[in-house]
DNA sequence: TCCGTCGTGGGAACCGGTTGCTACGGCGTT
DNA sequence: AACGCCGTAGCAACCGGTTCCCACGACGGA
């Protein structure tokens, strides 16, 4: 088996017109297949190009015009599987579009976000997408409205997805789901269920996904006339380990309840392990329900409760959105819809409290 | 608050020097940073670029010399957890070292690979990371051989992580887990609880992976003087759906037992379920250990035991061999440690079989 | 006072491609 | 037989930067 010599050649387009006999511009042509060109030209083109195991250099193409566009994926951790749905959506309808895909996780530093999405700017990417919640200050809206204007001048897009609007006039592209409603829609089903005192275990207190999710729990008690206890939501952040130690702590305190809404599968997880620690039997003594239904939730024992997010498709949409965008035609702002997964980690309550 | 103004304009390093009164030479000095540059000089340059929003175009850079590097990371689907860890690690190390980092999964697709490294060859990518087990054919070994010649002609390396290594002499940077090692040790630790008869819940029948780990099978009954019966292994692939039919199946089919292990954890969460739903209790009735270590395991019920890979270093090691590499040293071929964690999901079994 | 040197900035070539415009040769018409 | 057209290939400009090499002015030392 005869292999290409192992000296690394990178050669150019040069190289390949002179061992042709022909010039650049004709390789150059013969490559990109539109142009017409002689069979016998061709021939000797594709033969030198394949003797030199030449490729174009993308980076030369892209500054010339041609060359395959970018798009960038911006995230706190890659790691939650929510956060790896979404990305495998980006990333398959990106390549579905010939686009290619970054990728790079902030660690949750706004640093990180802004000298990331400068290197995207210069990199000219056909659009940007910031993923996953946030704390919405006016520090955060002044600085990504900052950020979508000076993509937007370098002709790219910023895309916002699970993560707060900006203020009109921004030009960017937000795709939302509902933290409220499918909140609100669950908590109703474990109300309707008897519970009167169910806790909220929550994300980070200044987070957007959290507090939208504490919204529809509120929402949720606020429709049935019911004024739930302060004491009965705790922050932490949405991992299993901060769904173990809140719940712990909970029942260490000596906290009353009957169910509890995890703000996220992975905190329900967490928080599920802790209860069966404790002796406590899941849906029996106390309801459990979570948030996103990721593949594992079917998986815990019992089964768990949740509500139903989209992710993937939020992952295609965002990218299908961004790179339709014509500039100057309006901005889009899309809200996609949840809905709720009855398994069986709720169970009734006494509806005496 | 006042904004640029909103036309993409997409200004050169000439415009900043006209506007800045200076040549396009000396722009790109002081942004450049170690040129002498005076300071009333660079005051001006400096002032335009603010004024113009100016980012200097990457792929020009990246064609003059300068510009920031690339690495690539290919796989299969990165929905699974534990391939998001090394996504993760390879991401981290790659920013850690001023790299970018492009992703691309093939769904498993042959062709899909071959033409995204086509594509990162094309990009002149640092390096080419690819990911997870595959089968081990010689039309593999061929055509990855092949990959590995065309992106070392072209100053890139190709890293193959997790997945079968070549013939020697394929320019190749190889990180592996131990595999075989690893199930050798978790299927002695079941073997020792007294069990006799333990299903392995493998993954394709020709995935190196899922071959490893059931040779790691044989291995520790062979070592104990005992031949495993063949129809106690089944495949399927690595998802929790594949681990849920199967057990069910195994379970239909009167298949005795009394413990299994599955190739991966994901498998064993469906395989969990499964055995719920037949009213089976774990570990008392039948045990059950896993492969992987991902977050969930300790959440499922009862606690997972299986064998922890240190996927996020694997990642970030693989980056960093890659990236010191210098062409013509020796190609570096490393295998990771993995050790068993021992949880609640196995049990003691009647000795007697 | 004159000269050498150092500190700065500009001109132009180059990185590796693409593409508009032009030139040339062969063919079919009239 | 002459004209013109069409198909094909080359030249050169350009994309947006970097950097080598050189020139110019000011300063200090002899």
């Amino acid at each position: 088996m005869t292999r290409k010599s192992g000296v690394a050649s990178r050669s150019t387009i040069r190289d390949v017109a002179a061992r042709a006999g022909v010039s650049a511009s004709t390789v150059s042509r013969v490559l990109g297949g539109v142009y017409p060109v002689s069979a016998a030209t061709r021939g000797s083109v594709m033969r030198a190009v394949r003797e030199l195991d030449y490729v174009a250099d993308a980076r030369a193409k892209a500054i010339a015009g041609a060359g395959t566009p970018t798009l960038a994926f911006v995230l706190e951790d890659i790691t939650g599987p929510s956060f790896a749905h979404m990305a495998h959506g980006v990333e398959r309808e990106a390549t579905r579009l010939g686009h290619l895909c970054l990728v790079c996780s902030t660690e949750g530093d706004v640093h990180n976000e802004l000298e990331f999405v400068e290197m995207m700017r210069s990199q000219r990417a056909a659009a940007v997408i910031l993923v996953g919640g946030t704390a919405d200050t006016p520090a955060y809206r002044e600085r990504t409205h900052r950020m979508a204007d000076s993509l937007a001048s370098v002709g790219s897009r910023l895309v916002l997805c699970g993560r707060p609007p900006l203020d009109p006039g921004a030009p960017v592209t937000v795709i939302e789901y509902d933290n409220e409603g499918g909140a609100h829609t669950l908590v109703a089903h474990v109300l309707a269920q008897g519970h009167r005192r169910v806790l909220f275990l929550g994300g980070r207190a200044d987070h957007t996904t959290a507090l939208g999710r504490e919204r529809g729990y509120l929402a949720a008690h606020r429709a049935r006339g019911l004024t739930p206890d302060p004491s009965l939501v705790l922050h932490g952040d949405f991992t299993r380990d901060a769904g173990h130690r809140l719940m712990h702590q909970a029942l260490a305190d000596g906290l009353e309840f009957s169910a509890v809404v995890a703000a996220t599968d992975m905190v329900a997880a967490g928080a599920l392990t802790a209860l069966h620690e404790a002796g406590l039997k899941v849906p029996d003594d106390v309801s459990l329900a979570g948030y996103d239904d990721i593949p594992f939730a079917r998986d815990l024992h019992p089964a768990l409760t949740t509500v139903h997010v989209p992710y993937e498709e939020l992952g295609r949409l965002a990218v299908r959105t961004a790179l339709e965008h014509t500039p100057g035609a309006p901005d889009e702002h899309l809200l996609l819809g949840t809905h709720v997964v009855v398994r069986d980690s709720v169970g009734p309550g006494a509806v005496t409290a």
